[in-house]
RNA sequence: GCCCUUGUGGCGGAAUCGGUAGACGCGUUGGACUUAAAAUCCAAUCGGGGCUCAACCUCGGUGCCAGUUCAAGUCUGGCCAAGGGCACCA
């Protein structure tokens, strides 16, 4: 074995090897228990970044762990290929999307393998290529069939800068996720899935994730946004047979309401406005179509409206009230119309204050009544000043209120969810074709299953301004209608790419069907994922699509699971100098460097190891340093005692009684293999796990340097040592560990070797370390045999000469024996 | 404003059940080896006080203030701060 560690010379000669040996192969005809391990697969942007290592370090690491542990686990990769920067990158330099994608692929892949990452590449998954995506088009065409699926005109969220459409979602803050250009209004004809049906089971079983934090549960639910509430109707005065509805939370204070708003792009506003008043409102409506969504829904924003010259009438008690517009009404929100109680509502308030309209008390604190003249007062109270409800308490109030009107006819019982339905159109080149068709006779037609995939063009002209390249293919357009055979045009839009990444996860476990997505025992066999790994960023984005797939999958009858993700680990992100690491920043490390200087084994050592992996990571290139130099000390214990080892004879016979150092070194493996394990299940704390490993090289350092001869004992205890030293670096430093492994005659590979096991009477210290507390501070540490009961452990404590001392002359009040542990005697 | 997460040395962080606070590492300081450097190895490293020094002793210390307990980083209540999510959603 040489004495030098050379990573980058071991490394190559293993990744070769193992890709030969088909050593991480996932079998279909094991008979052992599944585990699927996954990682959310990247866009091939051109490069790895030290995100991507330390995501999928994770995730590798696990599956290895899992492999060891008995299981046949699944660890596939794949590629979510379409999207706008391959779009960009053709319009820029007048490459092929296509084969930019590929290149990306290719580069990407390669280091992937040079990171050494155990996947089974025969299931790879390439979400670009046709035979892909003619089932995620298949798969919207069952959506569609299911009446999830339509196309409607409505108000949508524009990009200019992306030159497309975007999903509720992927605004944040009012501007584009993914170039930050502020989002406009547009009214467009677009492709919605129906996500809305499925909110409130989306909900409802966020409670079946134990496996998923509460930062994102949290987030998904508040993204849903259930309320519960009431829709009342409201007359109009002036106009017989209308009826303004409107929804709310607090049908406490009906007696409470002195005007009503309805939002400017409310239906039936201009019925609802007086020719006196139409100048004013229809002014008031441009400006409001003229501003952002930033501005609109500043909440700082001094809040503005018109009268409508229109009035209501409170159907609880008679009483009139004038029509407004606002704009902190919202159209899309409940019906676009909102009764306004300014002693109850905060925004009511203001609005009520700066025109100057009537305020009227009905929630009241008995202890502490207000009068509601500087704010509003929105806590629980009691009723005043609503008839038959008065001194009723609020909460109750709200039932009785909304049950009157349920009674009378003019209200109703209401759940709301502030989520939409997700708008898959994307006016781009470089995704899916939405497969349908309009004919100019039989309207929207899908495209019949055996003529998918609808393939994308190639004869598209991508220096086009304003419109899609796509429609600049003379082919594509023009087609026939499949009902009734004359012409018809395709949709030249493109499905959102967070629809073929919706159901990815699923195309692993048979990435190769050429007749289905796939096939629903193999899909019902690995499927829940048992440990998804990826950036918090996904938190509502993807993994609310996914789970809205899967749930819509099933009731399609594709499958019969109904969440995707049993476990879910969101890794933190990867700072350098305290922030994230950018491009623009220039704080970015280059994987390539890493393992060019370092290795592989080192990068994936450091990664892993100063935070736990749902913390953000701060690189050093002292902490790589470090870690280079702790392999370097691991290797140069297996090759300076490379003689004495032998891997396949090492076991230690229980039985035998052992010369102590050996005892207690074959203690600490015991201890190490324990910790490990438990440190890798229990939420993969990897950062303990890593100290660990350098507390049990240095504790084999320890033995050997007080050794000078070994006799057969000591090589045999350093051989158990040592090869449990590389078995449970094995899934870390996996390169090193084969290397050392095939050096010290093992045979196969250490991949394929089961995990360590540990004996619960080895895996702790022979004697302990008995403390000993005086009024709960420690006064001394006696070592004692762990054999001795509670009675001996007091009667050890109370004889110390120093407890002796401390407790004389005093009243001993009580005495607290810990097992094994600590003896507190409290004195007085 | 509402919700979630997190607060421990100079830094990253550790501490199954409430039971020795600071594992392991980074950094720093000192030393060994070397002509020198690198590499490697050894030692020290929370703060205040006591003792001429040291060993040692003692007090304080896990964001803040209370509480429960023989014993609190850990449990309870109330605050504060940072990060993230949602937000004129009626």
């Amino acid at each position: 074995m040489k004495e030098a560690y050379f990573p980058q010379e071991i490394e190559k000669k293993w990744q070769k090897k193992w890709e030969e040996d088909g050593v991480f192969r996932t079998p279909e005809d094991s008979n052992k228990p599944k585990y699927y391990a996954l990682s959310m697969f990247p866009y091939p942007s051109g490069k790895l970044h030290m995100g991507h290592v330390r995501n999928y370090t994770i995730t590798d690491v696990i599956a290895r762990f899992k492999k060891a542990q008995g299981y046949n686990v699944l660890h596939p990769m794949g590629w979510d290929s379409f999207g706008l920067p391959a779009e960009n990158a053709a319009m820029k330099h007048g490459a092929d999307p296509a084969k930019w994608t590929d290149e990306n692929i290719a580069y990407m892949t390669k280091q992937l393998k040079m990171l050494g990452l155990s996947y089974d590449w025969d299931r790879e998954v390439t979400t670009c290529k046709p035979d892909y995506y003619k089932w995620t088009q298949w798969l919207f065409l069952q959506l569609y069939k299911k009446g999830l699926a339509y196309k409607k005109e409505a108000a949508v969220n524009w990009c200019e800068e992306c030159g497309t459409v975007l999903a509720n979602e992927q605004v944040i803050d009012g501007k584009c996720w993914r170039c930050d250009h502020v989002v406009e209004k547009k009214y467009l004809s677009q492709w919605f899935l129906k996500i809305t049906d499925y909110a409130e089971i989306l909900l409802k079983d966020l409670d079946k994730l134990e496996g998923w934090g509460d930062n994102v549960k949290t987030m998904q639910a508040n993204w849903i946004g259930k309320s519960q509430g009431a829709i009342f109707k409201f007359k109009v005065k002036e106009i017989p047979g209308l009826e303004v509805p409107v929804y709310t939370t607090r049908p406490d204070t009906v007696y409470g309401i002195t005007y009503l708003v309805v939002a400017p792009e409310y239906k039936d506003i201009e019925k609802l406005t007086t020719p006196e008043n139409k100048e004013a409102v229809e002014a008031y409506r441009a400006n409001a179509r003229k501003m952002t969504e930033i501005e609109r829904l500043s909440t700082d924003r001094v809040k503005t409206g018109v009268p409508l010259g229109t009035h209501c009438i409170n159907p609880f008690n008679g009483e009139e009230f004038p029509l407004w517009t606002a704009d902190y009404a919202l159209v899309e929100y409940g019906t676009g119309a909102v009764m306004a109680v300014p002693t109850h509502d905060t925004r009511d308030f203001d609005f009520a204050k700066k025109y100057n309209m009537p305020m009227k008390v009905v929630i009241q604190d008995p202890e502490n009544p207000s009068d509601c003249s500087t704010e509003a007062y929105t806590e629980p109270g009691v009723l005043v000043n609503s008839e038959e409800f008065n001194g009723m308490k609020n909460e109750e109030a709200k039932k009785a209120i909304t049950e009157k009107a349920v009674k009378e006819g003019f209200g109703e019982f209401k759940t709301q969810y502030r989520l939409r339905d997700w708008l898959i159109s994307r006016q781009r080149y470089w995704g899916a074709p939405i497969p349908v068709v309009y004919c100019d006779k039989c309207g929207i037609q899908p495209v019949p299953e055996d003529q998918l995939p609808v393939m994308l063009p190639t004869d598209v002209d991508f220096s086009v301004v304003g419109k899609s390249p796509i429609t600049t293919s003379k082919t594509f357009k023009d087609t026939v209608c499949p009902v009734c055979g004359g012409h018809a045009v395709r949709e030249t839009d493109t499905m959102d790419t967070f629809m073929c990444s919706s159901w990815y996860y699923l195309r692993y476990s048979d990435a190769k069907n050429a007749n289905k997505p796939f096939d629903r025992d193999l899909v019902n066999k690995w499927l829940p994922v048992d440990q998804y790994v990826g950036g918090i960023e996904h938190a509502i984005l993807h993994l609310l699509y996914s789970r809205f797939f899967t749930k819509a999958l099933r009731d399609l009858g594709l499958l019969d699971f109904d969440e995707p993700f049993k476990n879910l680990l969101t890794q933190g992100m990867v700072l350098k100098d305290g922030s994230k690491m950018s491009k623009s920043k220039g704080n970015t490390v280059d994987p390539d460097e890493i393992f060019e200087n370092y290795g592989a084994d080192t990068a994936r050592l450091f990664i892993l190891s100063d935070s736990p992996p749902a913390r953000d990571f701060d690189w050093s290139d002292a902490g790589v340093e470090g870690c280079y130099k702790f392999l370097n000390r691991v290797w140069r214990l297996i090759s300076t005692n490379a003689e004495f080892i032998d891997v396949n004879h090492c076991e230690i016979d229980p039985a035998v009684k052992l010369e102590k150092s050996n005892d207690d070194l074959v203690r600490i493996v015991h201890m190490a293999i324990k910790g490990i394990t438990n440190d890798i299940s229990n939420d993969f704390q990897f950062n303990t796990v890593i100290s660990k490993y350098r507390e049990l090289t240095n504790a084999i350092y320890d033995w050997r340097s007080a050794k000078k001869e070994l006799n057969t004992e000591d090589k045999n205890v350093l051989s158990f040592a040592i090869t449990t030293l590389i078995k449970l670096m094995s899934p870390v430093a996996v390169h090193l560990t084969e290397e050392a492994w095939h050096e010290l005659g093992g045979k196969g590979s250490i991949h394929e070797q089961a995990w360590c096991e540990w004996d619960e009477n080895l895996a702790k210290a022979s004697s302990i370390t008995l403390v000993v507390q005086v009024n709960g501070k420690v006064k001394d540490k006696i070592e004692v045999d762990e054999a001795l009961s509670q009675d001996e452990l007091k009667a050890t404590a109370l004889n110390s000469p120093r407890i002796k001392e401390l407790t004389d002359g005093k009243t001993i009040v009580k005495t607290i024996v810990v097992p094994k542990k600590l003896v507190n005697i409290v004195v007085k």
